[in-house]
DNA sequence: ACCTGAACACCGTTCAAGT
DNA sequence: ACCTGAACACCGTTCAAGT
């Protein structure tokens, strides 16, 4: 990069040099394609190179890294499958936004490999980030300081991308299941008397899915926090 | 194994055959020692070998596979650290239990990677355990039917999962930050107005322990829908 | 300006053969 | 009964050299 003022000779009248096989949009079509063929546990470097025809080490002239592919996948999916209406209320907002947030992650089990990532809130682009704004400006339309609406936000955050983690880890195979947790059908009932009394019921009952549930509870205690202290 | 009814000469008399060289134990010191030198990015079946002066082949004779060695090492971990007195009120009980599993959890960073594994909770002992039970007998008798304490125990852990997972991931460099996240200082004040007015400081409030907050702020929600149940 | 083959520095896991 | 070397089937990433 010259810093004296000199223009590249290449860069006077356009676009010389080789002209490129492939562009940032081709790898991300080609990696959908990948995931949707062969799961998304096969989309490697090599894996995506092979399926665009390129060398492995020209990925890298598109994208930073692997990591970088991901968020980029994931941010685009995300703006295209969060555009919904929500509420006017601004409780309801705030509940409408986040299991929107979440339905969105529960469709790609590979999002919890990537959702947590360093920074990738702040690469969030389009549909995304409303979701983002629609939940803090909901809590501050509540009486939340700004200090608190980013709280509200990141404890309902927590608590979306720990369930979207846990239930991409538990989707196995039922003979998996009984291989990997045979104990947890039969606890000591003199150490552990509650659990051992749910028994088995424990598989059901965790099988239910109860995140908007959870998420109604939440925003009722988080929400019943900011009047105490306004009050 | 034979179904016959024959026993294996070798098991006549006692131990025949070649000697161990290590054992389960010694598997799992070794690991720990690579994690306090090396980092535990660094506890690879190789090195964990290595460290022993084993054969790579050798580990999978005492441990199923990696997984299921970084499981009972974060099992062994937090039977030792998780020996707290719990209040006796029911509703103490469960923000101090799942504070305690949290704090232990965020002692050891690798814990996001297994903490979500298959079979996880099933597969826990001791006083880890404990903190389960204290959990789920806490709501019983804060009314909670066998189902519902399941819930409030289920929802207490996505929240304890997604904060390790979103806090390891975050602890990086500054440097790192700067780099990966230098979008989140200026959001579009007409897209996103709350988000822009936050700006810089929504770093600042992110930097911010709220965890504990948050727990009783879900715990009063997710009880509170118990009572109007029963009400 | 972009692409490539080859290399670097690794992984987890399996298995026939040895002790 | 346990251990081993070697192999299998991969990874992400870099870089000098080519077009």
């Amino acid at each position: 990069m010259p810093h004296d003022g000199r223009v590249p000779s290449a860069s006077i009248g356009g676009r010389v040099g080789r002209p490129p096989l492939t562009s940032r949009e081709e790898i991300l079509a080609a990696a959908r394609r990948v995931i949707d063929s062969d799961g998304w546990q096969r989309l490697t470097i090599r894996r995506l190179a092979a399926e665009l025809g390129v060398g492995a080490a020209t990925v890298y002239h598109h994208v930073q890294d692997r990591e970088d592919l991901l968020i980029q996948l994931l941010d685009s999916y995300a703006d295209e499958s969060m555009r919904t209406r929500l509420p006017s209320a601004p409780r309801e907002r705030i509940v409408a936004a986040t299991i929107a947030i979440h339905d969105t992650l529960a469709h790609w089990p590979w999002a919890a490999e990537v959702v947590a990532a360093d920074g990738f809130l702040g690469r969030l682009s389009g549909s995304a980030v409303a979701m983002v704004e629609a939940i803090v400006a909901g809590a501050v339309e509540c009486g939340a300081t700004p200090a608190q609406a980013t709280t509200v936000f990141r404890s309902l955050w927590y608590y979306t991308v720990g369930e979207i983690l846990v239930r991409t880890r538990s989707d196995s195979s039922e003979a998996d299941r009984e291989a990997r947790a045979p104990a947890f059908t039969d606890f000591d009932p003199e150490a552990t008397p509650t659990l051992a009394a749910i028994g088995p019921r424990w598989l059901e009952f965790s099988a239910r899915d109860t995140f908007a549930v959870g998420v109604d509870a939440f925003v009722d205690g988080l929400l019943s926090r900011i009047a105490d202290d306004a009050g």
